[in-house]
DNA sequence: TGTACATCAGTGAACGCGCGTTCACTGATGTAC
DNA sequence: TGTACATCAGTGAACGCGCGTTCACTGATGTAC
């Protein structure tokens, strides 16, 4: 209750926080063309240089947000279910990459395909954070000798997938988007499957 | 010899087609953003307006630059040396496919993200017909029970492994881009290898 | 072969817009004494 | 507890820019007779 006062008229509070959100906010709602500092401010009601406080310029934002998004995603990738066999688990991560795409999709094609997203060392790291998370997994069930190109193919398989289905390119109205992933992954890595 | 005279100054010739050139140039030398009808003009030479003659709007100028990127893809994969075993082949097709990416990056971001890429039914056309030949041959390899989903998995390594080298997501400095693709196809698909 | 005219494919100026960014400013906050 | 003042986090106006698109136009081309 320390900096409760209601109105709140001049100072924001946690405006660094209300332009992440409200980016997002945008980029959920449209295309990533229609993310402008100014929507930022905009969508927040606050004047169109206020972001400046926290953001040096528009290319710190992106970045913020990319990075973001590489957190969130690596954290929900960790909570795929442990206690599944290997072989599920792989499955439930794609699942889980497939459908944050699904979920933010003008973030995601920030995350991965925006310049921001690879000249800003704390976005690089972030998503170097998150692919680790599927590297270990991948690392459980395959030989070291093979384990990198092995654990690479996994990732493509998974990004392609949900790039594809983003962009449109699969046909994904027959069937669930989680079946798909499911059919997919289990025929295509099914000579590897040892569990379930 | 018809239409030779050397000067040409009012009319172009087939300034459609230099639009196309122009905007497939202003891709390669920078980011998708720079590409902007004022921007095409400005390259051909010619005044802000003329495309207006060859296309409706800008969004008609993207579309015919990624269905003309769809329609050189598909080219360039029926290229793949036939005479190889089917193994072989897929790779020769993941190469093909990973080193346009890496040749247009912009039109390849053009081809798969840009919203255009979706709404123009020649550019969906033409992307169906590039993905139907990687089918066609993966078709050759795999029982009809599975076809389908393993199609999906074979364009979806191919798909994401561009994408990530594109957006610098995997370590391409050690090794070439060609080997990395290699191996990891290689592994992947190692228990469907039937021939070499 | 020569002329009249419709059509085509450009020009050049202008429009309104939203953008990123900068400037001088002012209200709110917190701290020293 | 009260006051002076530095600092912080906003405001509002303005800048210059490049954009997509439209307008009235004009030069070039091709065809009918």
């Amino acid at each position: 209750m320390s900096t409760s006062s209601r109105p709140t008229p001049y100072h924001h509070g946690d405006l660094r926080a209300a332009c992440l959100d409200a980016g997002l906010e945008i980029l959920d709602a449209g295309q990533e063309a229609d993310l402008s500092l100014r929507a930022v401010a905009r969508t927040i009601g606050v004047s169109a240089n206020a972001p400046y406080r926290h953001f040096k310029d528009k290319e710190a934002l992106l970045s913020a947000l990319a990075t973001a998004g590489f957190v969130e995603l690596r954290e929900r990738l960790l909570h795929a279910d442990e206690s599944s066999a290997p072989g599920r688990q792989f499955i439930e991560m794609a699942r889980i990459y497939v459908h944050y795409a699904q979920e933010h999709p003008g973030l995601f094609r920030l995350m991965f395909g925006h310049p921001c997203s690879r000249a800003h060392p704390d976005t690089v790291a972030a998503a170097d954070r998150a692919g680790e998370v599927l590297a270990a997994r991948v690392a459980q069930v395959v030989d070291a000798g093979v384990r990198e190109a092995f654990t690479i193919g996994c990732w493509s398989i998974v990004h392609g997938l949900a790039a594809l289905i983003l962009d449109g390119k699969l046909p994904t109205e027959e069937q669930s988007i989680d079946d798909l992933v499911e059919s997919v992954i289990s025929i295509t890595y099914a000579p590897y499957a040892s569990g379930s």
